[in-house]
DNA sequence: TCATTTCTTGGCGGATCGTCAAAAAATGGA
DNA sequence: TCCATTTTTTGACGATCCGCCAAGAAATGA
């Protein structure tokens, strides 16, 4: 049934206080998020947030959702790039690539989240929400890394396994938004080129787990940009990765 | 000068405070570090601990600062160890374990600053300490990596350098505290084994690169065990490494 | 039109942060 | 030992913010 024009109000609304609370969370963090604030820069009174959100804590958790979110319908986007097994998990690199250039507050927001996660002022509902939308991600590597074993691409060693790798690929990943931070410190090429240095680690951890064709024998550097332009033309433009 | 007796009292209390926001921020997060009761705690009223740390968020900076720095010391403790280059990396990778088996604490009160960080409420000197117990452990790393260049054991590519090498294996060594948290909720053998997982990984990343010998040609894992016992007896004990 | 339901408001209680002037303790020379 | 000076501690205070909730406003639908 179609929404009520108030009920269509109020589901807009949720998207502009986390628009607004995103801003705030990036500009002042954590203690620069007053709910009277977020309130008032929408118009609404402060009862009104917490209509939405169960409290501070709960608006930054939701947040991370989102983008969290974001993210997981990147990495299923990613999925359905065509070419082989190792060309796949590179579009999804391509995806990872994108929310990092995209979200640049994302990790900011996750961080907060789950520093304040032991607090039980976080609705369950948004924990789980953030869990979710973790595992898929995962999902999507491991199903491509899967296939890539039964098809012959990966031949994993005694003891090795697709999570195994999936958890390297995703502490490298990880990793980038950390090195993000130090950018701001220390000045060197390995931490200035964040993304450079990314995809280099994966391209030499993939190699490692013998996943082939090996960077040696193929042009991922062609794949890759055609993945960028094919699935994420508009964002990597936007984000200057094209 | 040797101290005067109400010198070292506050000296020592300084420890004592530390050790106490530790235990609340790993017990309570955030949000359960609350001034007056770490003042309570050891006996003293509020306003004396703000004569030691300039605000909430400093003292979360300070508790991270120490025990970043008791990183970077083991870090520098493992550097001695007597070997190969491969193996000495592996001594590292030892320190990093052990680090990260006897501060559980350490990351949330390290995302924690982290996030705390564009608040001007962090002294700038314990900002500059935090990034110089970083820059140490790098050193260590990138030092040993140069060595094994510099012998031959470590033939980088084009493109490649010791500190894109060293910043992969930083981010493994990452990723490793973002899997604790997740090991709460979901369940999986990589995810579970975190230090396995780390050390698998790890082994890929620098066989990846060639570091020789390759795992596949020496018992890293007899390296590893004669670090712990060598380097880190009582620490690797205690936290059931042994 | 109006009764009912749903949503919004803004003030309130409770709690914490960080400050500061007054009090207490320490220091060091006579 | 005494006491003037310096250093340190205290805890009440102003300011701020969170989250609740009862009263009022708006929407709904018959």
């Amino acid at each position: 049934m179609p929404l009520s024009p108030k009920q269509q109000e109020i589901r807009d609304r949720e998207g502009l206080l986390l628009d607004v609370a995103q801003r705030m969370l990036l500009e002042r963090g954590y203690e620069g998020l007053r709910m009277e604030r977020v309130a008032e820069a929408i118009g609404v009174s402060k009862g009104t947030v917490y209509q939405h959100f169960g409290s501070r804590d709960d608006l930054v958790a939701a947040v991370a959702v989102r983008s969290s979110s974001t993210r997981a319908a990147l990495f299923e986007r990613a999925a359905r790039f065509e070419g082989s097994t190792r060309e796949r998990i590179g579009a999804v690199e391509a995806a990872a690539e994108v929310f990092f250039a995209h979200f640049p507050h994302h990790d900011q927001a996750e961080r907060i989240a789950r520093a304040a996660h032991l607090s039980p002022r976080v609705s369950a509902a948004r924990v789980e929400a953030m869990q979710a939308s973790t595992g898929r991600c995962f999902e999507v590597a491991t199903r491509i890394a899967s296939e890539a074993v039964h098809a012959g691409d990966l031949p994993l060693r005694a003891g090795q396994s697709v999570q195994q790798l999936c958890v390297g690929m995703w502490n490298l990943y990880q990793g980038a938004f950390l090195m993000r931070d130090l950018e701001k410190f220390v000045s060197d090429p390995a931490i200035d080129d964040t993304l450079g240095t990314l995809r280099a680690n994966a391209r030499v951890l993939l190699d490692g787990y013998g996943w082939r064709p090996l960077s040696t024998e193929f042009d991922y550097e062609a794949a890759r940009q055609r993945a960028l332009t094919q699935l994420f033309h508009d964002e990597a433009a936007r984000a200057g990765l094209l």
